[in-house]
This record gives C-alpha cells, structure tokens and sequence, in this order.
DNA sequence: CCAAAAGTGTTGAAGTTACACCCATGC
DNA sequence: GCATGGGTGTAACTTCAACACTTTTGG
C-alpha cells in the first residue's frame, strides 16, 4: 500500500505555463535550485514527481500551485514525453544528483499547459524554484532536459485548440478590450488578422458582454471593455466551434 | 543502469487499434490469459509494460508488432492515463496477480491508437493474448481497467485528426473506391455525409491518382479504383488543412 | 427488366478576404 | 493639432449545403 506522501520516482508532470503582457506570450520558467541554495544556469519548465496517491492532473495543480499560489486555471494535458535519454543532459544529471533519491533513474513526464492572467500573479521563488521569471516565448533558450520540446508540442497543442475552443479568454483579466483579445490572437498563432475580420468574428461566436465602461487616461479613443459569457462559453466549448472540414 | 530487457514497473502503454471493414471500425481487442493458460471473460486492449531501454513509441510498436506482425503504420499519441485507482476492479487485480511481479504498483499508461488496413492481418492469439478479435466499436462492452475511457479519448482524437489531416487512408487497402472511402468517414464521424459533396471535397485535396482500373463482377456500375499520392500526402500533413478558425 | 451502387451539376446562402477612413482622447 | 489606437462597411470571391437523375453491371 503506498502511504499518502510516498513519490513516484518513474513519473512526473511538467507545466508550460502561458501568460499574456498585451504584447507577447510569456512562459514561467524557473533557474532550479542546487542543494547548496545556489542556482545553476539553465533554465527549466516547472514540473516534480508525482505523489502515489494523487492522479496526473492533481499533481499538475499542485505544482501550478506551489509556484504560483493559484488554483482553478485552466489546465490541458499535452502528452507524454519519455525518450531514455531525456535526462542525459551533464548539468541536468549534475542537478538531479542534488535533488532526487535515485538521480540515475529514468522519468517520464505528462506535460500539461495553462493559460494565467499574468496581472493575478507576479513571480517570486518557491521551494523547488530559486528563481521564476516570465520569459517571451521567441526569447525562449535553451531549456532543461526535453523542455524545449514539451514547449513546442504545449504551444502546437494551443493553437490547435484555440481554434476550435476560445479558451485564450483565460488569458485576460475579467475585463478586456476587443484590442487585447486581437493581440492575444495574433501572439498565439503569431501572424497578422486583419482588425475588421478578427472583430467580426469574435463577435458572431456571441460569448461576449458588452460592459457600460470604457477605458481612461488612454491617449487615444477609449475602448470600450467586454467580459466574456460563461454559459454561452460552456456551450461553445462543449460542441467545440463545429469548424471541422467534414 | 538500466539492464537491456529490464521491465519499468510504472509505466505501461496501451494500443487503440482501429480497422475498417468496409462497413464499420473497428477496435482490437485481447482475452487475457491466466497464468493457468485459461482467459477471463474480460476484454481488454492490448499493452504492456515499457522497457527501460525504449521510448514510448517504441512500446507502443512492440505491441503491436507482437500481436499483428505488423510494422511501419500510423501511429499516434493520445495521452496519458493515470488515476491512482484505474486498476481497481476485482478481476483486473486478479489478473495483475497472475501476470505481474508486482501486482499492486500503480501504473501510469500511455495510450496510442494506430490504424490498421484489415485485410493485412487476421487476429491470431499471441503471447500475451490468448484470444484476439476485432470489434465493431459500437458493440464494445465493459473493458478492463479504464480502457472504455481510453477508446472513447482516441476515438475524439481520430475525429479530431481526420479533420486535419487525412489520415483515414491508412485503413484502406493501396486501391480503394471512393464509395469506400465515403463509407469509411462516415463511420469514423458517425453520421451521414452527402456523397457529391464528399467526393467533391476530397477530390479538391488532390491527394487521390486516379488508376486506370476498376472493380469487377460487382452487380453494379463498377466503380474506379483510387491509390492515393504519398507526396501530395505528406505536404498536405505537414500543412494540414489550414481549416482554422482564424 | 430489376436491383444496386456509381457517377455527375446547379443554385442559393453563408462565410472569407481585402481594403480605408473617421473618431475620441491626451499631450 | 498631432499622434495613437478604436471603431466601422462593402464588394468580390470562395465555400457550403441541399438536392435527383442517369449509368453500368450481375443476376
């Protein structure tokens, strides 16, 4: 019988946590801590080894909650990664000597993505994570382990999804602009939409609110502010946009 | 270090193979043995436990291999399975009990689901497999463990994918009738499709050679027979279908 | 000649793309 | 008054859904 806390040592998950500054893409990487307290150089995707008693998705929250203290996000299995080799990196291996039982042995990881609004958090070092920092997508260097592979299928997965689901809206703060909503669009499939059109769109999906409220202090024409639908959105979501070929 | 034919205790994958017999898909399923050589009466999909020294994919062709004889098919990733209790049920433990060395570790699966052209092979009892059959999908019972769920997941996958990309053709023989291809999506979508409108659709993709052959004492109107072209079908692939929604 | 599936075109509706100007605000 | 992003409509084109009849063969 496992006991409550006894850990995995096959399996872990990692998460690819996505957030928006209304310009770019950003992923929460963490600088891993050495057992010394030192940080080595190399960047990393969250992630641990699963508990025996939790399934995958409860240890994705978990660790989306230890670094970020949030919970309730939305959250998306992308796959399982398990080459042998996966670990063989000298400084990764050098890292897992300091923190893991049984350094040598081989884990396969679930990755997971979610999608914050980055105004509800703001990045500050947790037990496993010496350091955490939002990191544009296209600033993205060489990660930890398969981690740049995992981002890559994480963001693939997005694009694939968010054009059948709207589920970007997690992105945002409660309320947004139609402009933000277009940024967002055009930095996750990272190509132009015509203005008009994007608007159009959006609009007919009919999952928006249109708020009494406009911004101020903006150098420009105020823009009026939307919040999204959530029944209308629940329905979209479950028949998906329909948007299939057949 | 990891012994070559060391078993992962952990981790497990599990095959979704589909086949198309001109009517309906259809899933391959196992009887398990008992140690005693005797089969339980509970269906299950064919899988196994992971090799230290082999990746996911790697596993999931084994088994495939070890129950088909077959090589070189589509093969495609749809997840990872690992509720802490999916291997609750009485006679699941009782066959772990049979079969593995350690009967209660909690095991993460990997499930692929592959498509396989169902004249190529006739079910032969394996190894692991003391009975084999396919089965149409509607008529899928209860399953061991939580395979009901994993085919049920693959099944969207497939829909998913064949919206995108024109996989369907790896459950075909090399010549095909359009009527058979017509046949095929409508069992794969689950609902009628207008056949002018499928055949102009699919031809639009231009993946399909028209040969100069066609079908033989049919008591119809003989139909041509298609192969389709393996170029145009890889850019296609790689592009998909562009069918997105923005 | 009958049964069975193959093969083929058109029309109206909906959706997609491309494109340019005025508006409201802060400075 | 100028810089900035907000907000709007239309026309040409493409795609989509719905629909019925003729053809070729075996028996």
């Amino acid at each position: 019988m496992p006991h409550l806390h006894d850990l995995n040592p096959r399996v872990s998950v990692d998460n690819v946590i996505l957030g928006f500054d209304d310009e770019n893409l950003n992923v929460l990487l963490i600088g891993r801590s050495l057992s010394d307290g030192r940080t080595d150089d190399v960047l990393a995707l969250p992630g641990d080894l699963i508990f025996e008693n939790e399934n995958l998705e409860m240890a994705a929250e978990r660790v989306l909650f230890e670094l970020t203290g949030l919970t309730d996000l939305f959250l998306q299995q992308a796959g399982a990664f398990g080459d042998p080799n996966r670990l063989a990196k000298p400084k990764d291996r050098e890292w897992l000597k300091t923190v893991r039982q049984e350094p040598d042995v081989r884990v396969i990881t679930i990755a997971f993505f979610s999608l914050v609004n980055m105004n509800d958090y703001t990045p500050q070092p947790a037990s496993f994570a010496r350091s955490v920092q939002w990191v544009p997508i296209q600033d993205v260097g060489d990660l930890a382990f398969d981690h740049n592979r995992i981002l890559t299928t994480c963001l693939k997965r997005l694009r694939e999804t968010i054009a059948i689901k709207p589920v970007g809206f997690n992105l945002l703060p409660v309320k947004f602009t139609l402009g933000q909503l277009h940024r967002l669009y055009e930095a996750i499939l990272d190509k132009p939409l015509d203005k008009r059109n994007f608007r159009r769109k959006i609009q007919k999906l009919d999952i928006l609110t249109h708020l009494d409220e406009k911004q101020e202090g903006v150098p420009h024409k105020p823009s009026s502010f939307y919040k999204f639908n959530e029944i209308k959105y629940q329905k979209l979501v479950e028949t998906g946009f329909d948007n299939f070929g057949f």
